[in-house]
DNA sequence: CGCTGTGTTGAATGCCGTCAACGTCGGTGG
DNA sequence: CCACCGACGTTGACGGCATTCAACACAGCG
């Protein structure tokens, strides 16, 4: 494996707070994978042995429950941890993550973690960080679930994904990966027909245009107006 | 104010990995504030200058949004520690905390925690844990309302009331702190009308027994079968 | 060229929210 | 002490949103 270069790293938010030693030292504890689409990062319910950094593509986070329906309570983004249930004292992941695209990851046997916590403190302190926000974010999607409409939902899924995966182009503000009706269902908690439903309805309004496996957003406004408040009379 | 004793805290969780003489410092720092019933312990949005440990009591903790609606993502109890934003590296808090009982708080100025991060940081990794053991839970909830019935969702609220809050009576299991219809129902995301509706069901099939804000589970398993499978035919 | 995964759309059903009316409990003030 | 009032709880009736059921269309792939 070619030795991890420094300047790759750098300026993510997980290395911002290290000195550039520092950021040597965790990049030598690590090595990076590359997984094609579809793959399997880690499953739900194995037992934790790492955890992971988000170089290059993006991450479905699955969660299944007994019955068989699944739930997708987020997708991770270039630069990003996950997989880091040793920072939660867990001894297995609490959902699957699967490549939603080909994807080239850093992985950190769990051994390494209290070596850092001492060595380099600030990508500790980044991960808790990290956590906290997830926990922020989830708590918030409790709220959306309990209180709005499947409309309001679905259009707020759309815009936390065209905000965090969005690629700009012609005709709007792309989601820059395949993501199916299916998908956006299980990311709120409704079925895929009425996803199909209500996608087909927007693009009758002219807000997003949507193909097989495939969502661009022409009119973000109008869809935050579907996200925030009612529908505009 | 008199000094706390070690002997009220060495038991819990927060403080299990300390040294006596650790636990002596961080108690130190602490003072201990008695709230009534419905005082408000701090608010959502409010600028978090403290953290807590609930010594005795029970805390609803409430997020309203901006329409007015409100969801009870979770109760306190004895022993927990809570607020805890600083951890997160937060400014503010992201909830409401409201004692549900007349409470004992121990309460920190966030000043104190980089310095117990460096002389006790056990402490720390126990408010990690607790963090890491709140997204578990708030991610299961998530699943819960995505794919489960608003029955379901009631009865799972319920076992968890009383596996955590409950206490041992001649009828049952009691839930050891005033609740209200609305209450539930703003745990699970439905109507007082319907949580009405079903434990009035539920008093009829002899699984609870209720009055006014009073819940007493007299069949522990059968509640528990609601929750996890569907009804018994 | 068939098969599987994906997407669309219509129709019917049903859960549960909404609206409404009433009952009860407990505290408060006259 | 009693009357009043607000908070809490119950129950019925109705209706709408979203799921469920069903059928079909289309693309990509082996």
């Amino acid at each position: 494996m070619p030795p991890l270069d420094r300047s790759l790293v750098a300026t993510l938010p997980a290395f911002a707070r290290l000195s550039g030693e520092q950021v040597d030292r965790v990049l030598s504890a690590a090595r990076s994978s590359r997984f094609p689409k579809d793959a399997e990062i880690f499953a739900q319910d194995e037992e934790a042995r790492s955890f992971f950094l988000l170089l290059s593509g993006h991450v479905r986070v699955v969660r299944a429950s007994p019955d068989g329906t699944q739930v997708i309570p987020r997708y991770i983004n270039e630069g990003e941890l996950f997989g880091i249930a040793v920072a939660m004292d867990r001894s297995t992941y609490p959902a699957s993550a699967v490549a939603a695209v080909d994807c080239v990851v850093l992985i950190w046997p769990n051994a390494a973690w209290p070596e850092f916590q001492s060595q380099a403190p600030g990508f500790g302190a980044e991960a808790f960080r990290t956590i906290g926000s997830r926990l922020q974010e989830t708590q918030a999607q409790v709220m959306e679930m309990a209180t709005q409409q499947v409309e309001q939902r679905i259009a707020h899924a759309l815009v936390r994904l065209v905000n965090q995966s969005g690629r700009k182009t012609d005709e709007g503000i792309e989601i820059d990966f395949p993501i199916t009706r299916q998908d956006i269902a299980e990311m709120t908690g409704t079925t895929l027909h009425t996803v199909s439903r209500l996608l087909s309805a927007w693009e009758g309004e002219g807000i997003v245009r949507s193909s097989r496996r495939n969502v661009v957003v022409t009119n973000p406004h109008a869809l935050v107006l579907l996200a925030e408040n009612r529908r505009r009379k």
